[in-house]
DNA sequence: CAAATAAATGCACTTCTGTTGCACACTTGT
DNA sequence: ACAAGTGTGCAACAGAAGTGCATTTATTTG
């Protein structure tokens, strides 16, 4: 408990009872996560405090956003020490076509691409869709 | 004039003058296109038809769709005799941070990933965001 | 050709997600 | 205690995707 207080303020996020129950949820589930989705789990808070609160850790380098072609926008904490900026930081998330969980699968780094002359790369994003390994039974 | 209803009826979609005109617009563009952008386009259309025209040449093959993480749907032609659904016809996308344009890479296929075990890929999505040729000044 | 059938188009409306403005509540520092 | 700053809640809006149904246009059939 203490350990979310200090996480957010070395962050620069003001730990409050809402942030740290929004933290301690994400810390809990392992898939990325939606708005909508945390909305319903926190039936009493307003949808726009959840929004800002959301941002706030995504400015704030406390989680990184996700899009894994959905159209909804995920949301899943940073490991400690990342630098979700650095292209050697950016990792692949896998979208399972049955369960409909996205993962992050950090530790899977997306390899350095060549592009023709004249392309900067400055970010990327890679997305793998299929069955998950809870999905696939084995 | 002709290719392109030819190209449509090898599809299994029936060359209306609206959809040659959609088709041809596509054609003309180098970069992606979203539903919006051809809406404006197309003043005289309407949008639904737009949409539904879309959404067909997708479920015949004769467009992919792209999701470049903007949020919003784009479609882009197919190459001739592309399988847009196998793994191996997957190519990369480039998304212009500057002139916020997307652009089909084709001949960057996406590279094989390894994956934990229990995980099954059927599809991927690699976005690469930067600074296209063009706006580089290459 | 005319009638029947099927397909494409247009209009209205809905849903869903993300987003912003503004007022109120709470916290922090003096 | 006061003022300033920050967080939260309510309401409303924007944009894009999608659906139902009527109408038009094309195709088939007698
Ligand atoms: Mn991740
Ligand atoms: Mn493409
Ligand atoms: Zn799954
Ligand atoms: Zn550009």
């Amino acid at each position: 408990m203490k350990e979310i207080e200090q996480r957010l303020t070395e962050n620069g996020v003001r730990p409050t009872a809402m942030r740290i129950l929004i933290y301690k949820y994400l810390a809990e589930k392992e898939a990325a996560t939606s708005l909508t989705h945390i909305e319903t789990a926190f039936a009493k808070a307003d949808r726009t405090t959840l929004y800002r609160t959301l941002k706030t850790f995504e400015d704030k380098g406390v989680v990184h956003q996700i899009d894994d072609g959905t159209g909804i926008q995920k949301y899943a904490l940073c490991e400690t020490g990342c630098n979700c900026e650095l292209e050697q930081d950016l990792h692949l998330h896998f979208h399972c076509n049955n369960c409909n969980e996205t993962i992050c699968l950090t530790e899977h780094k997306i390899p350095h691409i060549n592009l023709p002359d004249g392309y900067v790369a400055e970010d990327a994003n890679l997305v793998l869709k299929g069955i998950c390994e809870k999905c696939s039974g084995k």
